[in-house]
RNA sequence: GGAGGCAUAGCUCAGUUGGUUAGAGCGCAUGCUUGACAUGCAUGAGGUCAUUGGUUCAACUCCAAUUGUCUCCACCA
């Protein structure tokens, strides 16, 4: 067999991981065979920002992904990953106008659109060629034929497609209306990518003296004075006896000298500071509704950048807090403020540069959102689309219930312009699919295309299908649209996930996956969330090359419950290293032990009880896996497959079987040579999609009897009626207890293994205690010799020569009397004695209970019966034992 | 204001439809170079499963309330 190799002696993953995913890609494994017929299963990455590069966020969503890419591939579905990644429109240009500003102290205006452009194009091959290296680095099956970016030429299309569709259909609007501004990005943003964080900041109580009234004030209070050059009115509500009077008056605006009315609003919450509210339509989102109400004037008293426009007055071209600071001075010589008081509120950021965002009243591009909610939420609501866990399908409703329209153009360069078209003659606007050379009104060709981009999710949206080819239609659209599942975390339900869903139903007609798979974040050792600013995110390829790749997925998948956040550190990464370390050594002393060539699995006939045992134990073991990796149980999943290997293989089997291996020749170590090669090649196989490297590196090692070169391609273990041999392995449970005990026994006492001794074994299960078992003994139990019988009679083995073990299945003495002390032994017996009769009287006690008897499952009261027989018993023999010792 | 999560061993966390004596890793203790692994082996100590009540023959598990804690959404000038 040529792949048949030595395994080097040390577990060292970066000699050979990086080989083994150059060979994958040479070989084409991650690119789906077009003739493959089973059912697909395909899932799109969630593309990470050309902004910089992975962290652990994204290297547990990456590895999540690719353990269910690896499984279903191995489970022979049709299965096809795409990878890709996102232009991230103000992020990417934030960052990359910070380098051009720190390296070269230019603005992006000094190099104008164009150039501008060029150099976020630079930036984006830079960091995508950087992103999908750690992706290959960290094992990702990922189809790079299929590569994509949401800012392609295909992409780009189906953008375009998209935002014609919905204007035709009267779904996406211009309009003049409040959105959130970011003065810092100088853009506009959606709802969504506003972040509220609580600030401190005061209530200015300011009076707006009534026009006619000398002495007379209405009083208002506001956290922003800098917007009272804005305001158009004062509100009062109808109902408040005691300002109704109001109602109608004029008031004079302080320092601006406007007369604005006072008006009747039932907004304004009686008793609520003075029940007097300005309102102030181009600078708050409730006010802009009462303007609408009542036809009030809008006035916007901001530039762009926050600085006041003439509408300030004097305080004109000053920033926004600069104005606040000289304006309250202002009124407060005047008189005009009547208090101060400190006031915590929350204040609206921008999730891209933290900058306080400023309401403003703007011409942006709207996208209607009733209409697309409402079959977006049918879908969560039926099934159609299931969120896993759960819960998260509440979230998703209720946003989806109370959205706003999504405010989708953006005051930057870097994205997919809009495609609509003015005329420079007639003022004519073109929604177009072609770009617009000649007005089709005036035939002039004065055109200029809309200078806004789009909102960067909104090209993210279409990514389940725009990577798919669409609008054209495509093979790959035909197989693999809707996908199968998309896994996220829950942190980006509402950009991303939400959207996807009402695009897929508005420009496809169907869902654009059936499951969207939640995680948690991943914090750092103390619980914190990894952040910049904090400087404790971790790298995921530093971990990589400290531990390997392996370790790294072991270590963010186990103990993962779905939607949960999860804490990463050092110690963790270390017990996924250990336990790679111990497959490696594992495989490595099976593998030492191999003489054939090729492995197969003995006729039942040929198996020693052991071996049916451990195959029966692989057996439940793959159920568990299986139905574990189904229900999106990752943990779950790798923590049965950690505990078979560790506990069940490495610990009892292996060392069951070294009897047998040490007889070359035998057809005994033979058969334990195939039942060693086959479990091993099944853990492989089980693990392969969590560790794909090590899985592979040591599956090519041994000698199995599978038919494919590489274990990407191996067939997933699926569990075999075949392989259930119950009747041996509670015989072998037997002996394994025995021998348990007798270890507990002698470190109770003290005893070094190096001090062997007869192992008397008194039994009702003679057939469990097989002379090929005695060598078990002598091995795992410091046994000199066994002797196995129904009953000894006192001059073979007696009380007061031996210790005594009591066991569900044996009594069994060992015959060390020189270290017993007789008054610790008795204590000790009739402390178990005394254990023992309290369990048995929990148990009667529950059986005498008519309830349980009569409604508890048959199954379920048997087996309570039968621990009641076996406590009884073993009382027995604990109370014999006391006989015997005095 | 609305919604949701979490609360289990010293620490970090599992516990899949209610049913053995509630588990793991790390840490701790004791003993071991027992044919690969000290990144190891064996053995052990350690939990009233936050509190109270309810449903049930049976509750760590389901329901309600309480307390603590974290998060999301909305946002009152």
């Amino acid at each position: 067999m040529d792949q048949y190799k030595e395994l080097p002696k040390t577990y060292n993953p970066a000699e050979f991981e990086d080989r083994i995913y150059a060979e994958w890609c040479e070989k084409g494994y991650f690119t789906p065979d077009p003739k493959n017929n089973a059912e697909h299963f395909s899932v799109v990455i969630p593309p990470p920002n050309v902004t910089g590069q992975l962290h652990m966020g994204h290297a547990l969503d990456e590895t999540l992904q690719d353990i269910l890419v690896r499984y279903k591939r191995m489970q022979g579905y049709n299965t096809v990953w795409i990878p890709g990644t996102d232009h991230a429109g103000i992020a990417t240009q934030i960052k990359v106008e910070e380098r051009l500003r720190e390296e070269e102290g230019l603005t992006r205006y000094d190099l104008g659109r164009e150039k501008f452009l060029e150099r976020v194009w630079q930036w984006k091959d830079k960091y995508e060629a950087r992103i999908t290296g750690q992706l290959k680095k960290l094992g990702a099956s990922c189809d790079w034929t299929r590569q994509r970016f949401t800012f392609d030429e295909g992409c780009s299309r189906a953008v375009r497609e998209v935002f014609v569709n919905l204007y035709e259909k009267g779904l996406i609007y211009r309009g003049n209306r409040i959105i959130n501004w970011c003065p810092h990005c100088i853009t506009a943003l959606s709802d969504a990518e506003v972040e509220y964080s609580e600030q401190a900041g005061f209530f200015w109580h300011i009076r707006y003296p009534i026009k006619g009234e000398e002495g007379h004030y209405v009083e208002v209070a506001t956290t922003r004075p800098e917007t009272m050059f804005g305001d158009t009115a004062v509100a009062v509500n109808p109902n408040d006896e005691k300002n109704a009077h109001l109602i109608g008056k004029t008031l004079i605006l302080p320092m601006v000298g406007r007369e604005i009315p006072v008006i009747a609003d039932e907004y304004v919450e009686i008793g609520f500071g003075t029940g007097c509210v300005k309102i102030t339509p181009a600078h708050d989102p409730n006010d802009f509704l009462v303007g609408q109400r009542h036809n009030l004037p809008i006035i916007k008293v901001m530039n762009d950048d926050a600085t006041i426009n003439a509408y300030g007055g004097k305080y004109e071209g000053m920033d926004r807090y600069a104005a606040r600071k000289a304006l309250v001075a202002d009124l407060e010589t005047e008189g005009y403020l009547v208090g101060t008081e400190p006031h915590t509120h929350n204040v609206g950021t921008c999730y891209r540069c933290r900058t306080t965002v400023e309401p403003i009243t703007s011409d942006q591009w709207f996208v209607k959102m009733e209409p697309l909610a409402k079959p977006a939420l049918e879908v969560v609501k039926n099934g159609k689309v299931k969120f896993e866990p759960e819960r998260f399908s509440k979230i998703y409703i209720n946003w989806m219930e109370n959205v706003h329209d999504w405010c989708i153009s953006r005051q930057l360069w870097w994205g997919h312009r809009i495609p609509a078209f003015y005329c420079g003659d007639c003022g004519e606007m073109t929604v177009s699919r072609e770009d617009v050379c000649k007005c089709p009104k005036c035939g002039s060709v004065k055109i200029t295309q809309e200078s806004d981009v789009l909102d960067t999710w909104f090209s993210s949206a279409l990514w389940p299908f725009s990577t798919l080819g669409w609008p054209e239609k495509t093979a790959d659209l035909a197989r693999y649209y809707p996908t199968s599942v998309l896994v996220t975390g829950y942190d980006i339900i509402f950009f991303w996930v939400a959207r996807m869903i009402f695009s897929g139903l508005e420009q496809m007609g169907e869902e654009p996956f059936h499951t969207v798979f939640i995680h948690g974040l991943v914090r750092d050792a103390q619980g914190r969330k990894m952040s910049k600013s904090l400087g404790n995110g971790i790298d995921p390829l530093e971990v990589i090359e400290k531990y390997g790749a392996d370790a790294l997925r072991f270590a963010l998948s186990t103990g993962n419950s779905p939607g949960n956040d999860m804490r990463f550190s050092d110690e963790k990464m270390e017990a996924a290293r250990n336990f790679a370390n111990k497959l490696w050594n594992a495989s490595r002393f099976v593998r030492m032990n191999l003489t054939i060539d090729r492995a197969t699995l003995p006729a039942a006939q040929d198996l020693a009880p052991e071996d049916k045992w451990i195959l029966t134990q692989y057996n439940q073991t793959v159920a568990a896996v299986t139905s574990a990796l189904d229900s999106y149980e990752v943990g779950v999943a790798l923590s049965a497959i950690y505990d078979f290997t560790w506990d069940v293989f490495c610990d009892w089997y292996i060392e069951l079987t070294k009897s047998r291996l040490s007889e070359a020749g035998t057809p005994g170590n033979l058969v334990a040579q195939n039942v060693l090669c086959h479990v091993l090649t099944g853990i492989l196989k089980l693990l392969h999609p969590f560790m794909p490297f090590i899985t592979e590196e040591i599956y090519r090692a041994l000698p199995h009897s599978d038919a494919s070169e590489s274990i990407v391609l191996a067939r997933y273990p699926a569990a075999d009626a075949a392989l259930d041999f119950p009747e041996e392995s509670q015989r072998m449970r037997r002996v394994i207890d025995a021998i348990k005990a007798i270890r507990l026994r002698r470190n109770e006492m003290n005893v070094v293994p190096s001090r062997k001794a007869k192992v008397y074994l008194e039994t009702r299960y003679p057939e469990s205690f097989g002379e090929a078992t005695y060598a078990f003994f002598r091995r795992l139990a410091s046994a000199s010799d066994v002797a196995v019988s129904g009953a000894f009679s006192p001059d073979v083995i007696s009380a007061d020569n031996a210790v005594q073990i009591i066991t569900d299945s044996a009594t069994i003495y060992l015959p060390m009397s020189d270290l017993v002390d007789t008054e610790k032994e008795r204590a000790r017996l009739e402390g178990e004695a005394a254990k023992l009769l309290s369990e048995i009287d929990r148990v009667s006690k529950k059986l005498s209970n008519e309830g349980f008897v009569s409604k508890a499952p048959a199954a379920v009261v048997d087996a309570e019966r039968a621990k009641l027989a076996r406590y009884e018993e073993n009382l027995a023999g604990v109370k014999a034992a006391l006989e015997k010792l005095k």
